[in-house]
Formats: structure tokens, sequence, C-alpha cells
DNA sequence: CCGTATCCGCGCCGATACTG
DNA sequence: CAGTATCGGCGCGGATACGG
């Protein structure tokens, strides 16, 4: 192994060490499908847009533009599945049914807020660095 | 809208307001590309093992187990394109070839593992909640 | 209004073989 | 050692139609 200090940028967490021993890679490993459910395309804006609050199917289905009913009722059952989303639904006609995140749900949707936010924040810089390194190719080819 | 003030519970990052405009959603939108890159199912612990510092192709290889020599290449490419991580060829034979964090992919390694270990952490409280909800299916059923 | 069921195309990704 | 090239399965996810 190349250093095996455990302090020089990342302070390794528990990930770190689960690497090492190659059990995070399973796919059937019940921490790699969360994260999955999480990082998915549309659980990641899920996520963020049930952080801002209670909201309805239909509201949902508006804020994130674009998402398909069948993905919208299967990303938020895998979110409640993994209990970062509590579905609350009125006995009344027409159904109506409500959409808010857990505690636990609020905790990781910070977490993945903190991602994008971070993402979009620096996204000038990414893509500069884009720029400079194709003006580096152009030179050398 | 049911709720807009934006202070309950997550302050509201720019990704909340991108939300709202509808721009966020369009797959062609550079940051949501850079955040597949970087969610995405061999990005994440790419990017977690590059926090261990720098590493070669094999090395990565072996700690990343499961990963095929494809993935692994097009997932380097990737995250260098964003500049996340940076390539060092050394031109002798057999080749040898390294790879390590920029700054950039430090900062964004660092929010990833972030997201990573907290479900790590929490995947007891979160397997038990599953539990507790099959328990009420059952007996409502 | 809130979903489920079905069909199906497209792209991800693993396997394999080959190059510098 | 460090990749690229090519093929092929299969699952994600969009479109559509239907039910409670």
């Amino acid at each position: 192994m190349r250093q095996q200090d455990p302090s020089p940028a990342s302070a390794g967490g528990r990930l770190a060490e689960a690497m090492q021993r190659g059990d995070v890679f399973a796919d059937l490993c019940p921490s790699r499908e969360v994260l999955n459910h999480v990082t998915s395309r549309w659980g990641v804006l899920l996520l963020v847009a049930l952080l801002g609050g209670t909201h309805r199917f239909s509201e949902l289905r508006r804020k994130v533009r674009g998402i398909s009913e069948k993905m919208l009722a299967q990303t938020l059952q895998s979110l409640e599945g993994d209990g970062f989303v509590d579905r609350i639904a009125y006995p009344v006609v027409p159904p109506h049914v409500e959409y808010r995140l857990t505690p636990l749900g609020q905790e990781v949707g910070q977490r993945v807020e903190a991602l994008a936010d971070w993402i979009e924040l620096n996204l000038g810089e990414i893509l500069s660095a884009r720029q400079a390194r194709q003006a580096t190719q152009a030179s050398v080819e």
C-alpha cells in the first residue's frame, strides 16, 4: 500500500475501513442499497424538495419537473422504505396524500443538499478547469 | 404552494431556488452531469478511496473490489474531466500511472464521504425502522 | 387525485480480447 | 502495467393505459 497514515486529508471514516475488508462493494450490502436510493437520479431531487416541507404528490410532480408518475411513486416508496419519508393519506375523495421527511430523512437530506449545493456553487471553477485542460490538450497534439 | 417560509429545517440553498425555475432537471444541465459523476456507483467509492491518498491504477482496482477495468478507467476519466482527480503518468516501462485528488476533489470527496459515512453509521436505525413498518403492515392485513 | 400495470427502447456496465 | 475495442444482457426508466 502506498501510504497508510490515517490522517493526511480525510481522517478516514468507517467507509474507508470497510473498503479494506471489501464488504462495502457487495451490491447486496444494505448500506450500498440505501446509498443508491439516496443518490439516485430522482432521490437527490426529491430529498432536496422535501427539505422545503410537506408536499402533496402532485406538488412534487410539478416541483421536480420532468419526473414521471412511475418514478415519483417508485422513488418515494424506496425513500419511505428506508425511513426517510412519511406518507400520510387522508381518507377523502378525491384522495389527498402528503409526503414529508422524517427526522432521519432531514439528516440525510441535509447531507445530500450540502453535496449538491457545493457542486452548484463551484460549478464555475469546475467548468473553467475543464477549459484549461482542453487548452493543454490542444497545444500538445 | 404549501409553505414557502424559507427556514423551517433546511435554510434552502441554491439548489432549492433553482428547482423553482426548473432548470436543474434538464438532463443536460452541467451541474446534474457533475452530480451524476460524483454520485455514480463507482464514483462514490473512488472518491472515498482517493481520500486516502495517491493510488496507482492497479491499487484502485484492488481497493475498490468488484470494479472492472473498463469502469475504473471510465470513471477516473469523468472525475478527471471534472477536475477532481489528477492523472500523473511516468514515462517508463512498464507504465506507471498515479491518481490523486485535486484540492477541488478533496472538497467534494469529503462531502461524499460525509454522506456515505452517515448512512453507514445510522444503518442500524434505518433497518430497524424498516422492521417496525413491516410489523405494522403485517398487523394491518 | 393518486397511484398501479404493462410494454419496450436505450444505455449502463460486465466479460472478453487485444495493444503500447 | 495500463489501458482501448467490441459485443451483449439486462435493468432503468419513459410512455401509455387503466383502476380505486
